[in-house]
This record gives structure tokens, sequence and C-alpha cells, in this order.
DNA sequence: TCCCTTTGCTAAATCGGATTAGCGATGCGA
DNA sequence: TCGCATCGCTAATCCGATTTAGCAAAGGGA
């Protein structure tokens, strides 16, 4: 029993003026020409008692605008990781009265093509690139307004790229260890200890690496792990104690601090106690690991506001074209670093 | 340097036709309307050249459908628990050839009503509401077509739901219990043994009770646990073990589970082999805890495909009003259980 | 040869707004 | 009283497609 939605031409008659005086009170240019107040307080009293809303299909249709964007990842959307950062453009998106369109490749280049056609055909006013771990990614012809987020482009594009600041993060977990009083026995495990020793296109593990080279952490040994999950950070841990012992560790992740937790109490060695534990990630497993580890956050959540933020900039034509924005990446103090 | 986009205009003039043949063409209707097997193939080639792709806008105003709907929740975008969600109404999206809006209410109903208009102002062909945890929602009035996801009308709609099947979930723990060979001693951690011993709003742990007792599976006793949280899994089990020495534990969730893993393991009680651990969920730490967790997934690639599919059939009048489909959660087996 | 049907295509209306150009009425100065 | 500017509003066009109604040419039967 729906029955049809209230159109400008409604509202007109319902007023008792024409389809252009209610559009122009409507869109509030009515003053500036010069409809009387009078008539503008009929328009708006109609407008409000219809309850009156402009199609924005139409309205997209005129103006070319349509208030809307895309945000097209390869699989961010759906990781946990990730969801923070939709979070983040979705708040900023409504801040500005905008919709958001999602769409995920799963690294298929024929679905990419596909979804920015489907949004372009959309009209959509700008589109966001996303990718789950920090990497380069090869940008389409003809994108139109975009932004990359947490990627970087492969040739140069011209478009701004939002990524985290994890040269910075390197630096912050470097410093937590060192203002705990630890100067040697600092083990890294997942990558190093030479910023080349990093698993393939791991952008992240470069950066952290040279950022904890940056703050003159000496380090005693590493363990290089090429896929960043749980149990290796297990194996490599062990086999790192079998023939040394370490007084604090760097995890590249949080996952593989999550197995290295695992490694040390097997080998009956406490946290913080004997060995103190620093990461990189905030997972929310961070908060669940007894104890609590200290971690080094990826600011999903403000990666995604700024990466709105920058495309409406882009769009508005007031952004330095090929811009790199660097988030901050903020430590979370817990409880797993303590004085050697 | 973006050349404007090719229109239906520009394709007609290329192939030497009016716009009505090249449309006619172009939705394939030209047989039925008697176009010429020679003006078709000009009009297609024609089309291939110049890269015509019909503007999505202009067709959503004329027929009325943009081949868009809107997928609003709670906080479930945002969730990990339910980035599947997502990923399974995107792909069954993507096969129809339709695009996903997404936006969250965080619980605040004007928010909500303000997304859903924004949503019915881009005119979406239809509308996912979807709950983070299973619940009971109000639906709001004039929706237009749309389906609920992961919650239950508060009073009778017409809308189909999609919801887990929690009682068989229940089913399905009891029994990997007792085909285990478990038919006493064990106890429940989060909820119980009563279904109305249950957090508040907790719709899914009601259900999994109720199920747990179908299956027959007599209960020792149970800890009830307010927020379902590591900590407290590790409370109540802590607390159950200061009295009892259980065999096997139903945990309400992983998470709860990996409380009760810590707690087991600080009173010096193995996995599988002291206790027995099953659980619901299938988080992702699932299959990270050691040993691996034995849980109940929840299905949630599923109920998000499953979504999608409903509401087209929805749209296309074919659904039974207020229909409840249930989906099933299947049990993965892991490392947790084994013989008392 | 005339009339009617079929074939093959197109003009024009439509969707719901935004925007441009302009029209009638009034006010004002000369 | 005439001419011109200003005021207050509206007719008409446009955005880019779909769809209805109909036109001109060719074919067929009497």
């Amino acid at each position: 029993m729906s029955r049809r939605r209230v159109t400008l031409a409604d509202l007109a008659q319902a007023a008792g003026v024409s389809r252009t005086t209610a559009s122009l009170v409507m869109t509030g240019r009515g003053r500036e020409l010069r409809i009387s107040h009078d008539v503008e307080q009929k328009v708006l009293r109609a407008a409000d008692e219809l309850g009156y809303r402009p199609n924005a299909v139409s309205v997209g249709l005129r103006t070319g605008t349509t208030r809307t964007i895309g945000f097209v990842s390869d699989t961010v959307a759906t990781s946990r990781l990730a969801g923070d950062m939709i979070k983040g453009a979705l708040e900023a998106a409504r801040e500005r009265g905008v919709m958001l369109f999602i769409g995920e490749t799963e690294g298929d280049p024929e679905l990419e093509r596909g979804l920015l056609h489907a949004m372009q055909d959309r009209q959509v006013d700008g589109i966001i690139l996303a990718a789950m771990y920090t990497r380069m990614i090869k940008v389409p012809k003809d994108i139109g307004p975009a932004v990359l987020l947490n990627a970087l482009p492969k040739s140069a594009s011209g478009l701004p790229s939002i990524v985290p600041d994890e040269v910075g993060a390197g630096r912050s977990a470097a410093r937590v260890l060192l203002e705990a009083g630890h100067h040697e026995d600092v083990y890294l495990i997942g990558a190093g200890p030479r910023s080349r020793d990093v698993p393939a296109a791991r952008v992240a593990a470069v950066e952290r690496l040279t950022g904890i080279e940056e703050a003159g952490l000496r380090i005693a040994g590493a363990r290089v792990c090429a896929d960043w999950q749980p149990e290796e950070g297990l194996a490599a841990t062990r086999s790192l104690l079998a023939g040394h012992r370490p007084r604090a560790l760097i995890c590249l992740n949080d996952r593989l601090a999550l197995g290295a937790y695992q490694a040390l109490n097997d080998a009956g060695l406490s946290v913080p106690g004997d060995v103190s534990v620093v990461s990189f990630d905030d997972h929310p497993i961070a908060s669940w690991m007894r104890p609590k580890l200290t971690t080094v956050a990826l600011p999903h959540y403000e990666l995604g506001r700024k990466a709105v933020e920058v495309l409406f900039a882009q769009m508005g034509e007031q952004a330095e074209p090929g811009r790199v924005h660097r988030v901050a990446m903020p430590v979370r103090h817990r409880e797993s670093v303590a004085p050697p």
C-alpha cells in the first residue's frame, strides 16, 4: 500500500506554485532568485506536510553529482582488520551526506574493471581504492576522482595515497623497548634483521624494520616468516629459543606474537618477566592475550576517515596531486613489556 | 582529460540510426521490435568501438529500478564477525549485477531513519536490515521490499527473516560430546543450564540451550556470563573448577572458550586429555588456539548470500510473507574434543 | 491498379528534478 | 503619460535513457 513518492510536481501543486518556484525554494536559491517570503513559506510548509524529499536519482541525472562514493577493495571489506577502515569511511561519508557503495575485487583485475564500471555507470562522485595490506597497486586508467587507501601507486598516477606511518611505528616499537631499558638481546620475529629480509610484497615489513633501525635499537637476531600466522610465530620463536636467550621480542604482527607467546609458555618463560614482547597491528586478540599485548596499532578507523576527507579535497580540486598522507600509528601500552 | 561519457545519442549518431533504434538493440529488444539484422550489427559494432555503457542513473530514473540494494546494519559492517556476511551478500549481489550500499545505524533510530531515507531517495530496489547479534528489531514503516538478516521482527511485519539455526547448533554441539562418549560432567560456560538463564537480549543463547536440551545431553552445571568476553570465560571457568571436576565444557561462544582454555591451563588441566571443549561461532581465533577449538560455526557467508537471494524472491513477489529462513550451522571438527 | 498488411524504423513523450531565459505587473523618474 | 528598471514568478529546455505510438515503404491479394 506504499503510495507513490511525493514529487516536485505534487509539491508545486499543493503549494499552488510552479515546479520552478518549488525547486528554487527547496534548493535554497529562493532568495537569490527573488521568491517572496510568503511564497517561500507556503512551499516549505507544503513540503513539510507532504514529506517531500527530492528523488536523488533525478537530481543525479540533472546535476551529474550523486552524493555517492565507491569503496573498492581487494578483500578489505570482509576482513576484521578492515572493518574499522570502512567504519571510518562510513562515518566521514555520513557527515557529508554521502552514501558508500562497496565492492570487492578478490585481486582479480577483471572483477575490478567490472566493479569500477558498475560504479562509474552509477555516476559515483569519487572512488576509494583500498588494499587489505599496504601494497603497490596498478591504478586503472580513467578512474576519475579517486584516492588510494592503504596502497601506493605502482607508477605515478597523480592520485593521493593514504597509508599508515609504518616507519614511525617501527620507531615507536623500538622506543618502547629502549625506554624500558632493553638495549641488548632484542630479537625480531617475522622479518629482519636487515630491512630487505622480508616476505614478498610486504611493504609494511620493510618500513617497520627501517623504523626500528632508525630508532637506534641494536637487533641481536631475527627469524623471517613467510606467512605471518600464529603457527609460524610459534615455530620461529621455538627455533630461536633453541639457540638464544632473548630478553625482548619484536613481533612483526600480533598473530606472530600469539604464536610467540605459546612458544615462550612452552619453554617456561614468562612474559614480561623473562621476555618482553612488542608487536604491531593491535588486532583484537592483542587485548585478549595474557598478559595483554603491547602493540603499535594500525589506525584503520582514521585511515578510512582520512580517505574520504582527501577524496573530497580531491574532488574540490584543492589537492596536491600524488601526495602521500601518512597516518600516525599509536602505541597501545599494555602488559607485555617490563625492564630486563 | 577524461572525455565525456559516450551516450546513447553518440552511439545512435555513430551507427547512423535513431536513439530509439540504438536503445532497442542495446536492450535486446531489437528482434521483438523488428530491427533488421544488418542494423542491429551496425549498432552493436559501434557500441563496441565507442565503448558505450548505458548511464545507470538515467536508466534508474526512467525505469524506476536501479540494480542497487541497501545493506543497513546496527554495527555489522565493521565487526569481523560480520565481514563474511557482507561478503556473502556482495557476491550474491554481484552475480545479479547489483551494487550494494552500506550503512550503519549504531542502534540509533534517528540514524536509521536517515540512512533508510538516503537509500530510498536513491531508489534502491530493496533493503537488507541486518543485526550484529541475532535480535528482535522494530521494523520501520514503509520500508519497501526488505529482508531481515540475523534478526526477527518485533511485531509481525510480513518481511522474511534470515537467521542461523541456533537450535540445530545446540543439538550439534551436544552430539559432538555425546558421540565422543561424554554423558556426564558436562558443564556450560556463558549461560544455562535452563534456557532462561541467559544474559539479556541474547536470542542465540536461548536457542543454543534449547538445542542442547533437545539432544538429550545431561548438563551437570553452568555459569552465566553477562558479557561473552574472554575475561568472563576465564573467571567463570576458574570459579567452576574450584568446586567441580568437569570432563567437558560447552562454551557459548569462542571468546568464552579462549578464557576457559586459560583457566584450564592455569589449573594444569589439558585439553582435550582432561577436559573436552566445544564452542560456538567459529571465530578466527578458534583455529589459532592450541589445541584448535572444535566449534559450531555461524554461517555468516551463507547468511549474507541468502539475504540477497530472499530479497530478490521478495522483489519478484515469489515470497511467502514473514517466512523465517534458518541457515544450518556446521560443526568444525578440530582438536579440542576427545573421549572422556 | 487499388487497398490492406507487414516490415523497419523513428518522433515524441516520459521519468523528476535543476536551470536558463523571459514574461507580466508594478514602481519610478522625467 | 511614457519608458525603463525591478520585482516575482513561470515556461521551456535539459540530463540520458526507455517506451509508446505511428509513419513511410514494400509486399500481397483481388
